[in-house]
DNA sequence: CATTAAAAACTAATAGCGTTAGTTTTAACC
DNA sequence: GGTTAAAACTAACGCTATTAGTTTTTAATG
């Protein structure tokens, strides 16, 4: 019937594009199958099925979310990439979030990219191996925190986020500068 | 036929149950109807749908947050309690960040219970009213996000979160300290 | 004690989801 | 042009939540 002309990049494509739109739980295959002009069972000649489609939208959005990093190189510059991403592409953010599927190797690689990149960050502080972990832990729980918070809508607005934001990260500047000489 | 002898609040008690064994996402009516030894229909006659029911869950879920947080009044004794509830009650947990319906006077107080503690953690510091601010949201993304990925197993074992959480609470507090002296 | 009435449980049905099996149709290739 | 493989389809199943309508049980009332 009038053919479609799927192929599993342009379902994959659509599923980004109804995850940037809808948000990542508002993936459904009915919703996608909608949006591709075609009857849901046809769509499992291009996915295995709705977990193997959100796994393939999840690493598309680590990808972007490494992207949106790869300009910053400091606490701060990482930490504002970071909440902008959120902010920008809270479907894609939610996305990025799912564990990788360990035979996935290039989703994979693209959160070991991220975890660096927020390592990085860190580098300028002269910090013991434990100490590194610690802080790592920490400023992952920070940033993810900070977002999650946003998103949820936790914080009334009066006050700018991105100043709360810098005012916390200068604070953990300072206790990072004044640490080692515990 | 033969009667279960539901009330609302056993039903409630029971999904309390339910959550607290499996998981919020495990919460359903046909879970929760099998623990019951009823058919889920029946269910409606004590709750107005799934969607009470995890409003429910989660008015109790803050509680018991609330009342887990009781003891704690300094800022590491409340982080050590509120990481220790997620990982002892992980579904009250993830229950207990469902935003709570404006028209549910208890759940609304108990939240706002739980974020005046977490003020109060911070009531030592001799901070302005915007750093003040600054800082709860700070506290609140470090908890909230240490809880996520401790939860999502992003942490990989060999040193204890609670190490962690406890050098991270340092670096914090060293940069509370030093902070008004800007 | 019998009757009435309310509430608790039921069955049946609908609409949504994801998934599988089996069938038709389309397009490409020899 | 006929063969073949892939793409789309219909039909069906099992799972969700929900609603409507029915039976049954309990409790209260005359």
């Amino acid at each position: 019937m009038a053919r479609a002309g799927l192929t599993p990049d342009r379902v994959r494509d659509a599923a980004i594009e109804l995850v940037r739109a809808e948000g990542f739980e508002e993936l459904s295959l009915g919703a996608l199958a909608r949006e591709l002009g075609v009857r849901v069972p046809s769509l499992y000649n291009h996915v295995t099925g709705l977990d193997a489609l959100r796994a393939t939208v999840a690493a598309a959005a680590v990808l972007a979310l490494d992207e949106a990093l790869s300009e910053a190189n400091t606490l701060e510059t990482i930490a504002h990439a970071y909440l902008a991403f959120a902010r920008t592409e809270p479907g894609l953010y939610r996305a990025s979030l799912r564990a990788p599927d360990p035979e996935n190797t290039h989703h994979e690689a693209a959160a070991l990219r991220v975890l660096e990149r927020i390592e990085e960050a860190l580098s300028e502080f002269p910090l013991g191996p434990d100490e590194r972990i610690d802080a790592i832990r920490g400023l992952r729980a920070l940033l993810h925190g900070f977002v999650e918070l946003t998103l949820a809508g936790a914080f009334e607005m009066p006050r700018p986020i991105e100043v709360s934001l810098d005012a916390v990260l200068a604070v953990f500047r300072r206790g990072l500068e004044t640490f080692p000489a515990t």
